[in-house]
DNA sequence: TCCCCTTGCCC
DNA sequence: GTACGGGCAAGGGGAC
């Protein structure tokens, strides 16, 4: 083969290599022309095996983590190939211009492809998809469609890729700050495959009956509500099981019945063109819930109570103040919908995606999925989004032999987001308690006198302006938390803020500035952002976001080659934006202050950053501060 | 059956 | 005059 830059592509019958997808065919070009496509074979695999260790070549992929994992499913060791490994979905994603990623769109921005032909293969499926299963029993997948489909779209794939990594590995190496983010990119990728496939361990058992305890919730609350307020005359029809998620028909129409008057709507599509749908979210139900059981429903959330225990207080208060049935109605709605969510989205995934023996769920982490730089996590589950108190981190287990510990950036995006504003009285209390410190700022109170709960309101307004809220939006956030608020506490607490912290808004102004003239903004590592100039109220957000995102993805990458490199048997095993969990070998724990150390960066930014370790010897749920015990 | 909307979980 | 950042997934229900 001449030329030296070879891209892959690989089809596959599907996205989940632990649910049996396999490669069966690939294709390929090169810079000087070559081309080929076949079929999956011993000789083809170790074809390309020997051309991914042939140290003089440069092989690109789009989406090479994705093709790297299925190859490891070839029996080929991706994480020591000798070959130059590139990325153009990496590539585009640093360069960073439109927010269309797909290889289709790319194709045309930067190589003027024409892409006015349908994908026919996704055709070839929509076409033939009902006949096949009648067929089949399964529906086709990418291996069932003709293979001169698959051909024309593979080999269309790779001449795309060739072209693209052309266009762009320049762009992006030309820049000695996104060349640096790119090979970090690139080390990430197989770091993100490791520790997909180690997978995270669950207890089947435990989720089982945790499940069994909401679905008990769901019959008791159902009954309730039906017989609050069954029948529901919804158009011609007599609904006789009421559905807590219907906000279209069903939640109206039990107001209506109810005769509690709607006072919130959703955000109209057309800004003035529409007045909003009647909203039902916990917001809006909070203001409908009747005063003696708001204090219920908040602590009840907060403290992870079970089912059966909000629901013997929930009777008791029901019969001391003597409730009637509609003043307990929209609280059972929003008890009930927290169940449905529990087994819906938690407990059913994690019994049905772990691997009934071992217990072993597999998640996938996206690097190059959120704008800010933020891994996401998807597919079969999001491990990103488990409920913190509520009863799912029961079932996450550790394995045998091994303990998780859990790093944790302290503050990191208050940090970052000082850092940015360079306020120097935040930044020496940061060191004690940020929180604290707004609201003596706020409140104009010395801090001896700041109660609980105003600093919880202060911590509430801290994130709500890292995230751009304004009034409305905070007095929402905190009412959600429990703290109510209404919007003219809010508008005043958000000016004081202001007041006090001017800083806050001189960054977003020269943050507008930049945008004005440059149209994009950089973090710290040279990520950029192109945001439009009336959007400029996101840009501190997301250099806090990415900054702090790409600090961590720094640290896996040395993370993980300090675990290669000495042949240890510990792993990373899933990564919350600013949170690391590393499965420690009981037997190397030892490494725990030599992981922290290297996630740390006491130099690098306006304020040291620093790393918090808990540790968990037996579930998720029970993890607690780690002491030094060596 | 597909897709939008709403809701709700995480940081 | 304006307004909560980034994600993912599920259920309901209208559109086709």
């Amino acid at each position: 083969m001449e030329g030296n830059i070879i891209t892959v592509d690989t089809e596959t019958t599907g996205l989940n290599p632990y649910r049996g997808h396999r490669i069966f065919c690939w294709g390929y070009m090169t810079d000087k022309g070559e081309y080929g496509f076949c079929s999956k074979s011993k000789e083809s695999i170790a074809w390309l095996k020997k051309l991914l260790n042939d140290s003089t070549k440069t092989i690109v992929f789009h989406n090479a983590k994705f093709d790297l994992k299925m190859l490891m499913f070839e029996g080929i060791d991706i994480f020591n190939l000798k070959a130059d490994i590139h990325c153009t979905l990496i590539l585009s994603k640093l360069y960073s211009i439109s927010g269309k990623y797909n290889l289709r769109s790319l194709a045309q921005q930067y190589c003027n492809r024409d892409t006015t032909d349908k994908d026919e293969i996704i055709l070839w499926l929509k076409r033939n998809g009902r006949q096949f299963v009648k067929e089949n029993g399964r529906p086709p997948n990418f291996k069932d469609a003709p293979i001169e489909l698959v051909k024309k779209r593979c080999l269309w794939d790779v001449e795309s890729t060739l072209l693209l990594f052309i266009a762009l590995r320049k762009k992006v190496t030309w820049d000695k700050e996104l060349s640096k983010l790119y090979d970090t990119e690139r080390k990430i990728m197989y770091v993100c495959i490791d520790m997909e496939n180690t997978g995270v361990k669950v207890d089947r058992a435990r989720a089982i009956k945790l499940k069994q305890e909401c679905k008990w919730g769901v019959r008791t609350l159902q009954k309730l509500l039906n017989s609050i307020v069954c029948p529901l005359q919804i158009r011609e029809e007599k609904v006789i099981d009421f559905k807590a998620n219907s906000s279209a028909l069903h939640l109206p129409a039990a107001f209506k019945k109810l005769g509690i008057r709607l006072e919130y709507r959703t955000k109209p599509k057309i800004i003035g063109k529409n007045e909003g749908k009647w909203s039902f979210d916990r917001y809006s139900m909070l203001q409908y819930t009747h005063k003696h059981l708001i204090k219920l429903m908040r602590v009840s959330s907060e403290k992870g109570w079970k089912i059966k225990d909000f629901y013997k207080i929930f009777a008791a208060q029901v019969k001391k103040y003597r409730l009637k049935k509609k003043d307990c109605f929209p609280a059972i709605v929003l008890k009930i919908r927290e169940q449905i969510k529990l087994i819906s989205t938690y407990y059913d995934n994690i019994l049905n995606e772990s691997i009934v023996n071992t217990g072993i769920l597999h998640g996938t982490f996206n690097p190059s999925q959120a704008i800010t730089g933020r891994f996401s996590s998807s597919n079969p589950i999001n491990l990103q989004n488990i409920p913190r108190l509520s009863g799912p981190r029961e079932c996450f287990i550790c394995r045998d032999n091994t303990v998780n510990v859990y790093f944790d950036y302290k503050q990191v995006e208050m940090k970052f987001f000082v850092h940015f504003a360079k306020d120097k009285l935040m930044a020496k209390a940061i060191e004690e308690d940020i929180h604290i410190y707004v609201a003596t700022q706020i409140y104009k109170l010395p801090k001896e006198q700041i109660t609980k709960e105003q600093r919880q309101r202060a911590k509430g307004i801290n994130f709500g302006i890292i995230y751009g809220a304004g009034p409305n939006k905070i007095a929402e956030t905190l009412t959600k938390d429990g703290l109510p608020t209404n919007e003219y506490e809010a508008r005043v607490l958000f000016e004081s803020y202001h007041e006090s912290f001017p800083s806050v808004q001189e960054t977003t102004n020269k943050i507008r500035l930049k945008l004005l003239r440059e149209g994009y903004i950089s973090n710290p590592f040279g990520r950029r952002y192109h945001i439009p100039t009336h959007l400029a109220y996101k840009g501190l957000n997301y250099l806090c976001q990415g900054t702090s995102a790409d600090l961590m993805k720094e640290s896996m990458a040395r993370i993980w080659s300090f675990l290669n490199v000495n042949g240890l048997k510990s792993k990373i095993i899933q990564t919350i934006h600013d949170e690391l969990i590393v499965e420690i070998a009981m037997d190397e724990q030892e490494i725990i202050p030599r992981i922290k150390s290297l996630m740390e960066d006491h130099k690098r930014f306006f304020l040291p950053i620093t790393v918090d370790i808990s540790v968990s010897t037996s579930r998720w749920s029970e993890k607690e501060e780690w002491k030094i015990t060596l």
